[in-house]
DNA sequence: CTGAAAGCGCTTACAG
DNA sequence: CTGAAAGCGCTTACAG
């Protein structure tokens, strides 16, 4: 069956601590021993066993990546910008010798006890939009409990925790500019804003900002609260039409959001950019297909999921948690240059 | 510090294997027994630790799903074909009690001694098209090694691996009966040709078929090989407008083929689907929002990570590896309607 | 530099 | 139905 340490030190001639010793790069074994000994291990096709390595050394060397979802949501549909991020994820992770366990939640589920708890896992990264307040209950839970983790999004108001996000104030106030750069004065908004959505909020205030530094006004029909779907912005720019208020700009929470918008628009008849310029959040792949191709604000992805990473290690290591804002950078494209 | 179930069974009063039993639901247990005992595991937190758990009970529930890329594609970028199926694989893993650990691979890697030899995984899920010449040894030494595995693709001849896979030969001779009842003459075909690619080889293959049954050409000269990116899509339609063969309907061997193809002909000035109707294969979230909307084959993602993850189960407990043919369905959209 | 020994926290025959 | 004991395969003080 499977080779195990005994077996190599047998072969060898030496003692199984000397084995593990040699395996492990250890500086107390001789030169001469260890290349027999690794030879040996070789031959056999031996591989340490993680399950008692993890036992004896009390540490997984595995982290948890934990995708949330809102529960309205189609179950097979993962957002598009979360996956964007597993490949940096679960690159870095082998990068630093650790494994990633990979698990979608509910978010009324269990989770915050299941993986720390359990060994199973080091440390956890969480990823995903849901309903913020829901969510908060779970990080002070996971907080108290010691839990290494980590997650992307915004900062977490008074509570030490990593968060790594885009800057959405910046990244909302960018788009704005832009709009208004072509020309449009009366600008709508689709996505949730309340505080169980932080990051639509921050674009949210960023728009805002714009719009006030430009003497804009502000009219609260013209915003509708909107989940990041695809459906769910098709359905809120419909009702948008319904009440008769002219706009020449939209705005969308997220290029989901975006792309639906647009799907209405045009089936209203409307011209993109000509009637209605509109812009999303995100950059996701279909961003540069849609047509018109989608103006929109790219995170980087690849740059969060290293950091994540990163700096859950560093947590695991004893450093403190941080708060990061990554820039962000608009991306012009057709859907909003008149 | 966390509590075992030695601390268990000392609050109990009961000797540590009755706790073990208990919380396993072992019918070897007084219920009332059993209550109080769960009582306390839940008052004191209590998980079991997998890594003793897994150590004595010599397996792992967990298993790993390995993603394979071709080397030449941007990092950051998987198939979003493949990514539909993560969602499915994680769900049916955590019914089925088990964990997923995810992975991208270079095809030239260790993997195959990597998860099984070290106890990390019970058995392993393969994802991705490759250079089939490469992948095709390392799954000859896995099976040689024992190691329970099963892959998403076209059935490995002469090799006993459970391959669950989309009729690539019948979707592609379905796309190619609709270009023909769309009054389609005479077709290109984007997408590598070669033994190496077997999925793309099927649906070339049912594509050939269908013309020859409709009695139409097959120029070799309207054949272009690319890979699964909408880069070597444009690329490889772009060189197919210089060759100066008309052709009035186009085959991209994938979604994103397709995607790039049409942008390219597009840019050229000619209409999809006026002058040429365009299909493609997957129906991945793009093919919906590009424009025009993308005809193509839908494989039935959830179906497949489900079938994955319950036939590599069935075969860690025993049965015979076996291959599905899984049966596709045809979506037609704008991209192809004349 | 090397070996003997303890022990990580469970599961599971074995005996009662 | 319950307990005492062995043992999964390692790592790591401890002693030399």
């Amino acid at each position: 069956m499977k080779a195990t340490s005994f077996d190599i030190a047998y072969r060898a001639g030496v003692s199984q601590s000397t084995v593990s010793r040699a395996l492990r790069n250890s500086p107390l074994v001789n030169e001469e021993t260890r290349r027999k000994i690794q030879a040996i291990a070789k031959e056999l096709n031996y591989k340490v066993d993680k399950n008692a390595r993890n036992l004896r050394s009390q540490q997984s060397n595995t982290l948890a990546l934990l995708l949330f979802e809102d529960t309205d949501v189609d179950e097979s549909q993962i957002n598009p910008f979360f996956l964007s991020m597993l490949g940096s994820i679960t690159r870095a992770c082998s990068n630093a010798g650790y494994d990633l366990l990979v698990s979608f939640q509910e978010m009324d589920n269990d989770w915050h006890a299941e993986y720390a708890d359990s060994n199973k896992a080091d440390g956890i990264i969480l990823l995903g939009y849901g309903d913020y307040t829901d969510y908060r209950e779970k990080l002070v839970q996971l907080h108290q409990q010691g839990t290494h983790f980590v997650r992307f999004g915004a900062e977490v108001s008074d509570m030490p925790v990593t968060s790594i996000g885009g800057d959405n104030v910046s990244g909302g106030k960018q788009l704005t500019e832009h709009l208004i750069s072509q020309g449009c004065k009366t600008m709508a908004f689709i996505g949730t804003i309340s505080a169980a959505a932080p990051e639509f909020l921050g674009r949210y205030q960023g728009h805002k900002e714009a719009l006030e530094a430009a003497a804009l006004t502000i009219d609260s029909n013209l915003q509708i609260n909107a989940i990041s779907t695809e459906q769910a912005g098709y359905q809120a720019t419909k009702e948008l039409l319904k009440r008769g208020v002219a706009f020449d700009g939209l705005f969308g929470a997220s290029d989901l959001i975006a792309i639906g918008a647009m799907r209405a628009l045009q089936e209203a008849g409307l011209q993109v950019p000509g009637d209605v310029a509109v812009v999303g959040y995100d950059d996701i792949p279909m961003a540069r297909v849609s047509k018109p191709a989608l103006t929109t604000v790219k995170q980087d992805t690849l740059l969060a999921g290293q950091l994540l990473v990163d700096n859950l290690l560093a947590m695991i290591a004893g450093s403190k948690p941080k708060t990061i804002l990554m820039p962000v950078q608009l991306i012009s494209r057709e859907s909003s240059v008149k």
